[in-house]
DNA sequence: CGAATGATTGAGAACTCTCAAGCTCGGTGG
DNA sequence: CCACCGAGCTTGAGAGTTCTCAATCATTCG
């Protein structure tokens, strides 16, 4: 699920190799216009700026989120190294985005020729990105709608843990419980409720440092997950 | 939102012309491979069918959805005439699609060429339609995650009269109660609830027929819709 | 006109939220 | 080096919303 576009016996849709436009470039060394480094918690930008750039991360962890009038939030993906984020349709941002943790960002200016001109391999790796937030979109609306916070904290810390490639050790949570809540459409309380609950079940073990977590049973909480 | 790419200012992403390439042909006349007729409750694919095809709705409702392993369903959209829907990244259809409705379809195959080769105006529309999912689906995601029965009524009944471009008349509903309940993350017995007491509050009104719904009083649903 | 499916309503249970307190870890300063 | 401090996390108790189970009602279809 992490993987970029599946090539499993079916021609892709959107073919890797252009015929007559092969570029050896790897999708990763397309133009960046440049490189940014912002601070943990700093904005990255709000909704309703001009989306004239979007960006990929380099390195930490970024959050996207909307907010209701009364200030309910709700993160819609956090952003881990290789993640595009901010492309948008329209001519506006329509989320906000900060860091999580510190982070470095390529910064790629939005041009008209940006998918269908002469750089195949950032228009490839765009839509690739796409299909891949659209992917994890849908994932996630079948969490929201339809599980309990014991099956969302699973499915998490499982997805989590597949996307940051954290060996059978101690995976470090690069966010915080409000963050995780507001992410996984729960409260600060019930997140640490069922994290406590999933470690009284064996599940997972907590060290003493909250932000660590030990996967003890995959098997188990990828059942929880379904 | 509901319309295609946005062209408000800014150098869209995408762009509508390719360079020395244009085609005159609408998008919507991209060559279907052929059209299919399916009758209401019948379905269309399953979640693991080999995604060979996608479709384009011409007529009628579709759903697509998927299940947990113990049945709880989330409808994670409808789509309506005009919406693209069954194109993975991957081999496999990860949804099951039903009709709604008796519904007519396109039928488009999938090709390598689809998006990058010659028929640039379906590789706009394929583009253009997963933005258009992606922006659904986090519109979605705040829904589920954040929003209370009364609220996601409320924003159901909007944004479904947005996009059937219903009049100030009433709304046909294509679906049923339950697909609602399974679109919103609620039961039926809540969503029944939540649309009387809108109905009660003068928001709405229900004739008999409670397939139909009029919006009496679309501030301030949009208010709760927020 | 009657059966059947879908929708509504009711009552009680369950889960999550809210509000409030207490705890822990990590950093800070004496 | 140790005690203190603060932000974040956890725990508790009670309230609230939604869910579950069950019955009733309505509309459509045969």
């Amino acid at each position: 699920m992490q993987t970029a576009l599946a090539t499993t016996g079916l021609p892709p849709v959107f073919s890797t190799s252009l015929p007559g436009r092969a570029l050896p470039l790897p999708a990763t060394e397309a133009r960046p216009v440049h490189r940014r480094t912002v601070a943990a918690e700093a904005e990255i930008f709000a909704g309703g700026d001009r989306a004239g750039t979007f960006y990929k991360v380099v390195s930490g962890v970024v959050r996207t989120y909307r907010l209701l009038s009364d200030g309910r939030r709700q993160i819609d993906a956090f952003h881990l190294p290789g993640d595009i984020f901010g492309l948008e349709a329209g001519a506006e941002h329509r989320f906000n985005a900060e860091a999580v943790t510190e982070a470095r960002l390529d910064v790629h200016r939005r041009e008209p020729r940006a998918l269908a001109g002469d750089d195949g391999a950032l228009a490839r790796e765009i839509v690739a990105s796409m299909m891949k937030a659209l992917e994890r979109a849908q994932e996630h609306m079948m969490l929201l709608g339809r599980k309990s916070a014991r099956e969302r904290i699973a499915t998490f810390l499982l997805t989590l843990s597949r996307r940051m490639a954290c060996d059978g050790a101690a995976m470090e949570l690069p966010m915080s419980r409000t963050d995780m809540a507001d992410h996984l459409g729960l409260t600060v309380e019930s997140v640490s409720r069922a994290v406590t609950q999933l470690e009284r079940d064996g599940l997972i073990a907590l060290p003493p440092n909250r932000r660590l977590v030990v996967l003890r049973d995959v098997e188990a909480l990828a059942r929880l997950a379904e």
